[in-house]
DNA sequence: CTGATTGAG
DNA sequence: GATTCTCAATCAG
């Protein structure tokens, strides 16, 4: 029915104390003194031990920070670049250690390592005649690069708690906590791991000036929630037993051996456990409590929150994978759910720590808005995004080439197929008092016209096509209406990423079947330098006459100040004549003569002549 | 494939 | 359940 623990894995979680605040501090230690909070919006998004000593915490208002501790030096933390730069840095630093390449990063913040492979190794290292004096190897056939460590004791803090070892664990004397040659395989590997994790940890603190807090066990789920029992600065093990033993023959029901798997997740709120999120705990608890468990009130003024913990509902009557699946499988939920939160009740997680990607799945750019609600301002700020988008994927998806002779070359890893628009209107409020529902995000998307690939274009050129040609075409689906909405955020992402090549012949996604469909081959050894772009959707979509005038541009040889896109063909109010257009007074230019000749694909939604049409479709039926 | 939902920090 | 600005997984159609 429900798969036994495999618990023959060591896991390794990091996660970065305060990481916004540490970027800020490392870039400007003297910051490391004061109390400091990091701000977006109006919110304080995350603060640094000293602030929290005085009273402040994440996610407060800015303004609630500032009464309760006026002294708090503020930062702005809206530009995510330094961020995500520091994220990467780490990441790779930590990426040394591994063997397996199995190093999967959990937003910037947070890293897992499965280090089963280094600890196999130097288990069958281990001296039993002097395993206080042991040495651990971080390189094979190197037996020089490593650490000496105890391997008697655990480093650092355990679950549960050993006071005795804690008292003094700040002392350089280890305690002799277990004897390794005794059997207890688990309890090896775990404290290799432990070691593991405090040399890389140290490593990290000294090398690259970041603190962290560290959970040692046996998968993703159980080393992310024991790394919370000492923070920050700490690390944490999980002991064995993980499974239920009972000694002699028969089971000593006077005296269970408890498992320290259960002990440790039975006290956790149902919500706390990484993938019950808050839909789930809250339909887990509904159950529990037969009744809606209260929210709002019972949290904000009466203080009585009803926690409904693990235990309560691993222990609730009737309670398993098949109650669990009714409560949660709701219509378009995701199947097996059920197994799957019991199994991550019960502290089971078979899921492998994902190898390092070379590129991200999709990268998207937003911002939210108090009021957006014209056509000019949305135009101003998609120029704003898509710019950023531009760039991050110059950043993300760009590398040197190695080419000899190819100095400063750079090469796409990937091309994303996809562009997407996302935005959020803001709620309709109704006067009668009716609860305004939907707070979520409307999308639409489209393929990605090929021209962002093409490097030797002035960014700003680049941004303007892709402004007018796909993105307001987008807006125009998802807001069909000339006025009455208001948005309070808008969202532009690339997605459909499709790796091309990789140079050494060994690149993680290559999969000879699966390159050679159509759009793979095309784009496979695409260059920046090649003349030729690959089919595009957009650009084959326009009247002759205007691609010839965005090639035209495009041979231009640049006589040292060129200039923009937007200045040639005509700046704010400029007209790309197969898209609608829009001018700064926001309205949908209709021009009614012209209207009879447009047609929009039922495919891809673009607008152009009805004589394109034919062409655009034909590009379509090659995409299959 | 698209568009929505859920979960994560 | 929402605030910020993301990223990944997974579903129905």
């Amino acid at each position: 029915m429900t798969a036994p623990r495999n618990d023959r894995r060591i896991i390794i979680h990091f996660d970065y104390d305060c990481f916004y605040a540490s970027v800020f501090e490392n870039e400007n230690p003297a910051l490391k003194s004061l109390p400091l909070a990091v701000q977006q919006k109006n919110i304080i998004v995350t603060c640094n031990y000293e602030a929290r000593r005085r009273g402040l915490s994440k996610l407060q208002l800015v303004s609630e920070a500032k009464r309760i501790l006026p002294d708090v030096v503020i930062v702005l933390g809206e530009e995510l670049g330094r961020f995500r730069n520091a994220s990467k840095a780490l990441y790779k630093f930590i990426e040394n250690f591994t063997w397996s390449g199995k190093v999967e990063r959990l937003g910037f913040d947070e890293v897992w390592l499965d280090v089963t492979d280094l600890v196999d190794y130097n288990q069958a290292l281990l001296n039993f005649n002097d395993l206080s004096h042991s040495f651990f190897q971080l390189r094979k056939n190197d037996p020089t690069e490593g650490f000496p460590y105890d391997a008697t004791s655990v480093a650092g803090h355990t679950f549960p708690h050993n006071p005795q070892q804690d008292s003094i664990s700040r002392s350089s004397s280890a305690i002799p906590t277990f004897d390794p040659g005794s059997g207890n395989d688990l309890m090896v590997r775990l404290i290799l791991g432990s070691h593991l994790a405090q040399y890389i940890r140290r490593s990290l603190e000294e090398q690259k000036g970041y603190t962290s807090t560290v959970g040692i066990s046996t998968n993703k789920t159980l080393s992310k929630l024991v790394g919370n029992v000492n923070k920050p600065k700490g690390q944490t093990t999980l002991l064995p037993p993980y499974i239920i033993t009972q000694e002699g023959p028969l089971p000593d029901l006077e005296n269970p051996v408890e498992s320290n798997v259960t002990l440790f997740l039975d006290s956790h709120d149902i919500g706390k456990v990484p993938g019950i999120g808050f839909k789930m705990s809250q339909r887990i608890r509904n159950h529990v409590l037969s009744r809606p468990a209260e929210h709002d009130e019972g949290l904000i003024y009466g203080g009585t929150k009803e926690s409904v913990t693990v235990r309560d509902v691993r222990n609730f009557p009737g309670m398993g994978p098949e109650l669990l699946e009714k409560l949660l499988g709701v219509p378009g939920a995701e199947r097996g759910l059920g197994s799957k939160a019991w199994n991550l009740i019960n502290g089971r997680d078979d899921t492998e720590v994902q190898q390092a990607k070379k590129v991200p799945s999709q990268i998207s750019i937003e911002d939210s808005y108090i009021r957006l609600d014209n056509m000019p301002q949305v135009l101003k700020e998609l120029r704003i995004l898509t710019t950023s988008l531009v760039k991050r994927m110059h950043v993300d998806l760009l590398e040197d080439d190695d080419e000899p002779d190819s100095e400063g070359i750079k090469r796409w890893l990937a091309h994303p197929k996809t562009l997407r628009l996302s935005t959020r209107p803001r709620p309709p409020q109704n006067a009668d008092g009716a609860r305004s529902r939907s707070f979520n995000r409307i999308s639409r998307s489209g393929p990605m016209p090929n021209f962002v690939f093409n490097l030797k274009e002035n960014i700003d050129a680049t941004v303007e096509k892709l402004v007018q040609v796909a993105l307001i075409p987008m807006f125009r689906r998802l807001h069909p209406e000339r006025g009455g909405w208001n948005l309070s955020l808008m969202n532009i992402g690339v997605t459909n990423m499709v790796e091309a090549a990789s140079e050494d012949g060994k690149g993680s996604g290559r999969d000879i079947s699966r390159m050679f469909k159509k759009q793979e081959e095309v784009l496979k050894e695409w260059k920046v330098e090649d003349k030729d772009v690959p089919p595009d959707p957009i650009l084959k979509s326009m009247a002759e006459e205007d691609k010839k005038r965005f090639d035209a541009k495009r041979a231009e040889p640049s006589a040292g100040n060129e200039a923009p896109f937007d200045t040639l063909i005509g700046s704010e109010d400029m007209m790309i004549p197969t898209q609608n257009t829009v001018d700064e007074s926001g309205m949908w230019e209709d021009d009614e003569e012209d209207e009879e000749n447009r047609d929009m694909c039922h495919r891809c939604g673009a607008v152009m002549p009805a004589f394109a049409m034919a062409a655009h479709e034909r590009f379509h039926t090659l995409e299959e």
